[in-house]
DNA sequence: ACACGATTAAGAATCATTCTCATTATGGTA
DNA sequence: TACCATAATGAGAATGATTCTTAATCGTGT
């Protein structure tokens, strides 16, 4: 828990707060493991946390990505995974998603390949009339554990 | 079904023979759907084709996916999708994904776009030392529908 | 026609996630 | 401090997409 956390953490009570919902120490917990680990499937974020019940973790991450403070990403792995919402950070990334161990990394792109992307993605938009709100982007490949193991 | 198509099935046709595997009708269905209706869920497929029982249907996907002739996509709605493989169709592709109704539309993007985006990415992983074996991008917004609806 | 292996379909099983509900904790108020 | 209304918790049941099991059927080669 340093600067940035508790910087973290007043953000999100002032949040909870104008709704009237509480930020309670379970969910301090579940943004803490979260903001120290990355994005998390739940039995991770069950280790971390000390002592949630499954269904109250399943329950608050709910809650916290209806406020905007988490973001839920899906893959192939058998669990989703949470994350911290950009929105909080201010870091906005992309990730490394390894297909053997499902695990997920969070990645920086330089801000002129974002632009040029931004561009590439409202031009390809436009033959299908969508609205682009925003992109994610999955870089598949191999961890270097597994690199390892094979 | 028009030219492509037969192309299509019979390099389907090949590829199944070889491991000593059926091309039956149903698969043949399965495949026709996805070649005209680009990513579908599971009851989008039971309804093209013509009275396919469910398990079926994913036994049948499952074993495509493992020849390599589909694809199985995994976004927020409540169903996965399928798509027939890059390799078969022989266009890389990216997606158009409706956060309102959870449609799927095909993209493509610049080949010099691509190329910017491949050497990024190869970049950007190395920090993790991440190998790179391709990436999916969804550009998420709204459909033309829900935008009417709204 | 026969035999063998692959395919099919109905329903049971799996399992991540969501829901229910009784209990417990919290914050405001006087 | 005592009370109350409201929110949070946890145990377990329920949900539902997907996978598995099994018996019957189909295709292909001989």
């Amino acid at each position: 828990m340093n600067l940035d956390n508790s910087g973290l953490h007043h953000l999100i009570a002032t949040k909870l707060n104008e709704v009237g919902q509480m930020y309670t120490q379970k969910r301090r917990e579940l943004v803490d493991a979260l903001s120290q680990a990355g994005p998390c499937t739940l039995p991770e974020l069950l280790e971390f946390s000390d002592g949630i019940a499954q269904s109250s973790a399943y329950r608050n991450l709910t809650v916290l990505e209806e406020m905007g403070v988490v973001r839920r990403l899906v893959h192939h792995g058998e669990y989703g995974r949470w994350e911290i919402s950009e929105e909080l950070t201010g870091h906005h990334h992309h990730h490394l998603v390894c297909h053997s161990c499902d695990v997920v990394i969070d990645v920086e792109l330089p801000t002129h390949i974002e632009h040029l992307m931004d561009e590439a993605f409202e031009t390809a938009a436009l033959g299908s009339k969508f609205t682009v709100d925003r992109h994610n982007i999955d870089i598949v490949g191999t961890c270097v554990d597994c690199q390892e193991t094979a």
